[in-house]
DNA sequence: TTGAAACAGGACTATTTTTGTCCGGTTGCG
DNA sequence: CGCAACCGGACAAAAATAGTCCTGTTTCAA
């Protein structure tokens, strides 16, 4: 599950597609230069986007990008995957290749484990919810709020304190 | 919260001091051999384990390696932070450069919210569970077991299917 | 006290992955 | 036709990963 660049700014360009009315076509350099991304790498992270059918593009004279779906359908994991692929935390779960160490090992549960948390948390965030706080960079630079948004799939608003014992 | 090779060489290693009496001092190559991991690197991260205080180091003949705490107290984040230093899921949370995205970043808080679940899954697996389920490689080298055995943070056992709406 | 056994630690190297760039091709519009 | 825009593959630079190697230093024990 490696979050590199390229997933982040798939994130942030389809930011950039979501806070524009539906349907819109936005070309890629708008949206590099928004984003403050490299545009030729961005094209690069569109391709994926657009195979992984979150995007339509269009070619010729006033063509570019359109969101596919609607921003509230698309959930970051969604994302992550249409860029890295078929994402694994560690080589141990690659799905590829597998396990490669010797006897029974004992990690891969755990990994499996901290991966679906991971995935988890990813499938309950969408674009919308995303675009809704974010502010794109051509703008106010310094004006970056720091709180800390839940992204929790739906559970109790309260972090739960670390001290509760046996809430059956 | 790059999973490397080097946290798993880590851990088997230390599950290789596990299942043996406490206190018993292990030479590095006996551990290579066992869990089949290159000895020079194993030695690199061993030392590591060692400025993290997790295992001790005794040189000249009859010296090596031997577990500094019980494994019941050691956790699997213990050790990845021994090896890795401070480690975060994206360049969005790391400590030094910190997010660097244009305008105010709505990605953070996801991935925050991310590397806190893998935190929290683990730092509840603990040497002496790991060590529980590993079959070293040295013998049965076809004999994988498959089950998933279940790591979560103390919590009850059902996932809570999503479907709970405001639970004050 | 001398020598060998074992780890310490830094320098070095090879491989892979990430992060891009570049360019010719294709498509679509006017 | 001719330009505007994306497509897609090849390429390249930089960084991270995965080690290796060699020269210590410490310790034990003959």
């Amino acid at each position: 599950m490696q979050i590199t660049r390229a997933s982040e700014y798939a994130m942030l360009g389809l930011l950039a597609l979501a806070r524009r009315p539906m349907g819109e076509v936005v070309m890629l350099d708008v949206v590099a230069r928004e984003e403050d991304i490299p545009v030729s790498f961005l094209g690069k992270i569109f391709q994926s986007l657009a195979r992984g059918k979150l995007v339509k593009s269009s070619r010729g004279s006033g063509g570019g990008f359109m969101l596919v779906r609607s921003p509230e359908t698309i959930t970051a994991l969604e994302v992550i995957e249409a860029v890295e692929g078929p994402v694994s935390l560690t080589r141990c779960l690659d799905e590829d290749t597998g396990c490669e160490h010797a006897g029974g090992c004992a990690l891969c549960g755990l990994f499996a484990e901290a991966q679906d948390r991971v995935k988890e948390v990813f499938s309950s965030a969408t674009v919308a919810q995303l675009s809704g706080r974010h502010i794109p960079g051509g703008m106010v630079r310094q004006a970056r709020q720091r709180e800390r948004i839940v992204f929790r799939p739906q559970r109790a608003a309260k972090p739960a304190a670390l001290t509760e014992k046996n809430a059956a």
